[in-house]
DNA sequence: ACAAAAAGAGACCAATCGTTCACTTTTATA
DNA sequence: TATAAAAGTGAACGATTGGTCTCTTTTTGT
């Protein structure tokens, strides 16, 4: 009873960075049984299908990553730090190492053709601009911001900036392209600053 | 010998929306013959591979947004005007219709995966960059923009914004977050117009 | 340590995949 | 209009797809 669930969760562990680099359609369960070294009996006893694995596992990576922002997020007191924080955190993780940001390649392919996982997809973007817009709001209670800041404007600014330069970055085999943006919206940050 | 170019030109066509919106590995061969209402044999006498096609169906969509917006920016005679022109129309035509920005699509799906389609996307960004560029030192040149204006920055922020913002627009059925990003665009240009 | 239950192995399935090819139909040329 | 060349058809190919099921192995509770 306890090993079933280690099992499944370390099946969606090692597919994890096989989706997120090929794509579900790109995928096939011969992948998995590969990445997992597992036979097929072994895969299907904890998912009924590929699909639903592929579900899974694109909420264990947009976990992972909100998890990780939380943890740096909450050792920083300031609402700025916290805004310079999470900044920093997206600059230096994500890239590579997994295949990019899980939000732009799952968002990718399902957005024409996967209800399901769109959905899920759309519930990662509101947890990802809902944070920003939290740090930003709390910090204008507290004054640390000015109430010009336009939190939720900044919030889809950090979003669609950041998933474009990761996309670029990624093409271009460059990491400076996101490295320059995160510089940009830690700039844009500046003129809010009381 | 016409006939030939024709029907090559009319599979492209045909398949385009197709791959865009399934990505190459969730499009089957049987997707391209029901979109062209050909048989296999009539297909694979222009194609020589589904990979083959997907790449000139890239080069297709590419060329055709490059295409559209050329023809806009060229009727406008001052740089502040194609500028504003440019992004009037990434505004208006991409979402929807044909499964939104290919430059988004197949970038996301082959940027791990398929190094001949990645260098083609490459390409494609390049141009994207380089003509916005182009416009803002045109227009430094001839005293419409101010010398402080970063053509380089303000053009990769475009292609991140605008990545960005056709990926949340699509994923929330929203095509305001394209709208008011382009709106933002729009407004910081302002601090450089002479 | 033992028996019952759970987990994993892997042969097997029908369906679909991308691709080929012998053939028929259409097109272009004279 | 006759004919050669080009274009398109569709059955068939082996490989691979996602998924099932029976059987063996491992884990678990006593």
């Amino acid at each position: 009873m306890k090993k079933a669930e280690r099992t499944k969760q370390f099946i969606i562990e090692k597919s994890a960075p096989v989706f997120n680099k090929k794509g579900v359609a790109g995928t096939s369960m011969n992948d998995i049984m590969e990445a997992t070294q597992l036979a097929k009996g072994g895969v299907y006893r904890h998912f009924p299908s590929k699909e639903a694995l592929s579900l899974e596992v694109f909420n264990y990576l947009s976990s992972l990553m909100h998890d990780a922002v939380t943890g740096v997020v909450r050792e920083i007191p300031t609402a700025k730090g916290k805004l310079y924080g999470l900044l920093d955190f997206y600059d230096s993780r994500i890239l590579s190492k997994w295949g990019g940001c899980a939000i732009l390649n799952f968002g990718a392919e399902a957005d024409d053709t996967n209800p399901v996982m769109k959905q899920k997809v759309s519930a990662a973007i509101h947890r990802f601009k809902n944070r920003i817009i939290k740090i930003i709001v709390d910090g204008q209670e507290n004054g640390e911001f000015s109430k010009d800041f336009d939190a939720e404007q900044y919030a889809v600014k950090v979003f669609t900036m950041y998933e474009g330069a990761v996309l670029i970055s990624k093409i271009e085999n460059s990491p400076e392209y996101l490295h320059n943006t995160i510089a940009i919206l830690k700039k844009e940050i500046e003129p809010y600053i009381i």
